[in-house]
DNA sequence: TGTACATCAGTGAACGCGCGTTCACTGATGTAC
DNA sequence: TGTACATCAGTGAACGCGCGTTCACTGATGTAC
């Protein structure tokens, strides 16, 4: 009412020389570093516009300017998650391996595995995210198909892309466990999606990789490794991200 | 007031010659199937004793004659949860293996294979109960560590314990994956825990299985697989149990 | 450059719903003599 | 076998809290002439 200024102008500093613009950007940078926040100690499934609202020092109804409900934050922060960790899974297959020259594993295993180290990180750093990722689906919450399915395989792509790269270069193990016809199907369908070519056999050890993947860092960032049963568990990971990549590469 | 017969004695068909023993223990069995139901539907954060209260045609404080409070319901939840499951794998684990007899793959091979398999099936079963054990963890509960840990670790601990008796049998590969001296300190611990000897290598081995299971079942599970990219998700999740056993495995 | 008008961001009240938990109570069941 | 008493299971009201979302509103910002 007399105070049209919200919370934000002075946290953030803005307050003088601004457009609406600026602070249409600013509030709903803002709201989206709240409801990181709420995710990190409430969960998806308590994640609340009013509370929101509330460390934003504005009525609950104003949230309502910037986002239109719950479940549409709820995609919004779902999908900048999954950009955000392919990004920099992405990164990390780029980076440069300087330091890794002097052995002999081929360029595809390092980029895999320094790829898997990204993502066990990111997930270290945000669990609420990964749970948002890769946890229990939000119950009431069905997140849009159509927006996050592109954002969502973005990894597991850049994974059999890096891997078709692998098979052509002929680093790839030419024996690799047999799969079934059934699975075998669903294999050539993957390549499909993704515009590349390989044997099945190498998807099916790829999706093999993601399991361990996903399921060794959830295992830890859910908390399911008891409070000191592993004091490294970053070097447990990278364990057993190498015993499935010596699956795949034989040097 | 003038109906103290709740719903459930015409519901189980209850109400006459029985005691309060009787009404007491079906009640109880009553609330855990209403909590495994809501569990499923809402979710473990949407768990609450008033909607329990509802469905057992009963006023909401009438529940707090059975249970202290929805946290302790949750605790019953998951210890019910994690021993069900156990009993389960070790089932699956002690059937006898006639239809593969033919194949030349050592016992213990065979069975942990079947115990995967068997969590897999548990699991798609009643994805919300394989979620409050396996899936991101419940903000604002923290399970108390004295009544879960044992439940909780009993399916890995079958999997060790089955891996020491391969070893043993001289079943186990000669060559496993190598592990660093942090990585190895661990798994000694782990020896120790479950009163079993084997290199800590295999025990490496073992902790990769476990966490290619726990992916593979959380992925396809938590509908992380797209809608129909996989047309036989089962199929596809024992490729991958069979392609970590044969790390460990050379028949 | 000044003014009229349109747009926008925030307010505050309200609707209708949910929850966990406590409490004094009553009538039915069970038990000890 | 009958009776007095204790225990138990359920009631209903209440406390104090949360939520998403809509709505009519006002004052500030921005824009077109």
């Amino acid at each position: 009412m007399q105070e049209h200024r919200s919370l934000i102008w002075q946290t953030v500093g803005m307050g003088t020389g601004k457009t609406r613009a600026d602070n249409r950007a600013a509030m709903e940078a803002e709201i989206m570093r709240l409801g990181r926040e709420h995710l990190r100690t409430q969960g998806a499934a308590g994640l609340s516009l009013r509370a929101i609202a509330r460390d934003l020092g504005v009525v609950s109804s104003a949230v309502y300017r910037y986002v239109p409900s719950r479940d549409e934050l709820l995609t919004l922060l779902l999908v900048e998650g999954y950009n955000d960790l392919a990004d920099t899974v992405d990164a990390a297959a780029d980076a440069d391996n300087d330091a890794d020259r002097t052995d002999g594993a081929s360029g595809s295993r390092k980029r895999l595995r320094r790829m898997a180290i990204a993502m066990r990180a990111w997930a270290v750093a945000d669990p609420a995210r990964w749970a948002l990722l890769y946890g229990s689906p939000v119950p009431g919450y069905s997140a849009p198909a159509e927006r996050t399915t592109l954002p969502g395989t973005r990894v597991v792509g850049r994974l059999v892309v890096e891997l078709a790269a692998a098979h052509r270069d002929g680093d790839v193990r030419a024996q690799l466990p047999p799969i079934s016809p059934e699975v075998a199907a669903d294999m050539r369908q993957i390549l499909d999606e993704f515009g590349v070519d390989m044997p099945a056999e190498v998807v099916a050890a790829a999706t093999t990789l993601w399991a361990t993947i996903i399921g060794g860092i959830s295992l830890d960032v859910f908390g399911q490794y008891g409070a000191d049963t592993f004091t490294h568990p970053d070097a447990l990971f990278t364990t057993q991200v190498d015993a499935v990549l010596s699956l795949l590469f034989d040097d």
